[in-house]
DNA sequence: TCGCATATATAAGAATCCTATAGATAAGAG
DNA sequence: CTCTTATCTATAGGATTCTTATATATGCGA
């Protein structure tokens, strides 16, 4: 798995990039995120849920509670239309970092 | 210019790999990474001496000060074995997030 | 001599991750 | 029926690594 130094701010791309595909409620975000990224990548509950109010205070994303069939009570949080908008010049960020790293990490030969 | 949230991390990588070159102090450090992201990827001084500091106690490098021609007193870092050798799974960290994220964001269209 | 590039250093604060801990309900095993 | 496991949310305390602001000092060109 990666290492928590290294992911910083991945949280953020990670939550709006699996919420894309619709509402979705934070534990089943965190089993989302490590099945996709076949485990490279895994957020626990308490690094995600605080992140998951964070965005919401910041528009990105709007959390409701809901009772599931099972009578479960859920925070289910959806994109909201910040969040839609949020989305695509973080990737380009990320992008960015990427071949920024690449160019800094290729000149040496190995 | 990338922003500080989501570069977190990538100074330890950026050091490393600049200093791959030959021996570096802090400031010209500071120059080629800016010079070789274009600009992309920017440090503050503020930011590169403290995890210089760290570096050295983790063994990854070693700093002397030499005095230049000018007279100038500058402290110039070099890899140790230790730095070279944490340098090729570091480099495989990274190209692994990228991988997860790419995964993670290419699933839905935009 | 004034300002700019060079060069290092520290302090205070913000953001995001970690482990540990707590509580609650549902479902399946024995 | 009870015990364990999976589901689900939540907070506290700590570590790391960025930020801006500030301090200090030298060499060089205008």
């Amino acid at each position: 798995m990666i290492g928590a130094g290294i992911k910083r701010g991945t949280a953020e791309l990670a939550i709006l990039s699996v919420l894309e595909g619709g509402a979705l409620h934070g534990y089943e975000m965190a089993r989302r995120i490590e099945e996709r990224t076949k485990g490279s990548l895994r957020f626990t509950l308490a690094a995600l849920y605080p992140m998951l109010y964070r965005m919401e205070l910041r528009g990105w994303i709007r959390g409701n509670w809901e009772t599931s069939g099972n009578g479960r009570r859920r925070r289910c949080y959806r994109l909201t239309l910040a969040g839609k908008k949020k989305l695509s010049p973080l990737r380009k960020e990320w992008a960015e970092l990427f071949g920024a790293l690449r160019r800094l990490t290729k000149v040496s030969p190995a």
